[in-house]
DNA sequence: CGGATTTGACCGGCGC
DNA sequence: GCGCCGGTCAAATCCG
C-alpha cells in the first residue's frame, strides 16, 4: 500500500473567500499534486463533495473559524491516516449515493472536530473524507491499539448494503480512516496529516497563525 | 472487561 | 404545512 502522496490525489484548498485558483505545490509528496483554491462556505457544505471531486478542499472561514477540508482519494488504500483518533458515531446512506456515509468525531477530550467519510457513487474506489472544525490539540493524539484491531479489516468503507445485514456481524467492517494503516506506515506523515496539523495550529490561541495548509499555497497563481 | 462499531430511531432544517 | 433528507444519539453487540 502506498501513502497518500504517491497516489492520485489533488487537493483543493480554500481560504477565506479567495477566488478560485489552482496551482502546483512543490512540497507535495511525490508528484502530481495540485492545490486548488476556492471559496468554501463555513456552513456545512452539503454539496461540497460534488464540487470538489478529485480534490482536497479546505477552508478557514473568518467568522467562526470553522475549517472544512475535503479530501478525495482515488483509491481506498489512500484512506488517510490523519494521525488523530476518531470515534464513529453514525452511518447514513445519503441520497444519490448507495454508499453509506460514516460520521466520526475526534476522540480527543474537548476536540469537536468531525469527519465524514464516504465513497463516491460514481467511483466506488474514490474515498471522500470531509473534516469539519479545528482540532483543539496540536499534536495528533497517540493512535490507540485500535489500529491494530483494524488491521484485520483491510479496506474500510466496504459498505455493501448486503454486508450490513446483520447488526453486529461485522463483515468488512468500516473502520476509522485513521485506523486502516499498518503500523509500519505509522511514521509516515501523509498529506492529510500535514493538513490536520495545520488545522490544529489554527485553533483558538493560535488563530493568529496561518495554518500550514495556507502556507502551502504560493502567493498569486 | 473495556473500547469500538453498528444501526435504528429521533430531531431539525430546507424545499415544495 | 408536509415530506424529505441529513446529522446525531444511544442501546446492543463484538473483539482483543
Amino acid at each position: 500500500m502506498e501513502s497518500f502522496g504517491s497516489d492520485h490525489a489533488t487537493m483543493m484548498i480554500s481560504n477565506n473567500g479567495l477566488p478560485h485558483q489552482r496551482m502546483d505545490v512543490d512540497q507535495a509528496p511525490e508528484d502530481h499534486t495540485i492545490v486548488d483554491v476556492l471559496n468554501v462556505e463555513p456552513s456545512y457544505p452539503k454539496r461540497r463533495e460534488d464540487e470538489v471531486s478529485n480534490m482536497i478542499g479546505a477552508t478557514r472561514p473568518g467568522s467562526n473559524h470553522e475549517t472544512v477540508i475535503i479530501i478525495q482519494m482515488e483509491r481506498e488504500e489512500n484512506n488517510p491516516d490523519d494521525g488523530y483518533s476518531w470515534k464513529k458515531y453514525g452511518q447514513k446512506v445519503i441520497k444519490g449515493n448507495p454508499n453509506a456515509r460514516s460520521y466520526y468525531k475526534c476522540t480527543f477530550s474537548g476536540c469537536k472536530v468531525k469527519k465524514h467519510v464516504e465513497r463516491r457513487s460514481d467511483n466506488m474506489k474514490s474515498l471522500v473524507t470531509s473534516y469539519f472544525g479545528n482540532h483543539v490539540h496540536h499534536a495528533p493524539i497517540q493512535r490507540r491499539k485500535s489500529y491494530l484491531l483494524k488491521n484485520r479489516s483491510s479496506s474500510s468503507m466496504s459498505q455493501d448494503p448486503s454486508n450490513r445485514t446483520s447488526r453486529l456481524g461485522r463483515p468488512p467492517s468500516c473502520s476509522s480512516a485513521s485506523q486502516v494503516f499498518s503500523p509500519s506506515l505509522e511514521p509516515h506523515l501523509d498529506m492529510t496529516q500535514i493538513y490536520m496539523t495545520g488545522l490544529s495550529l489554527s485553533l483558538p490561541g493560535n488563530q493568529n497563525d496561518e495554518p500550514k495548509i495556507d502556507r502551502a499555497i504560493p502567493d498569486g497563481t
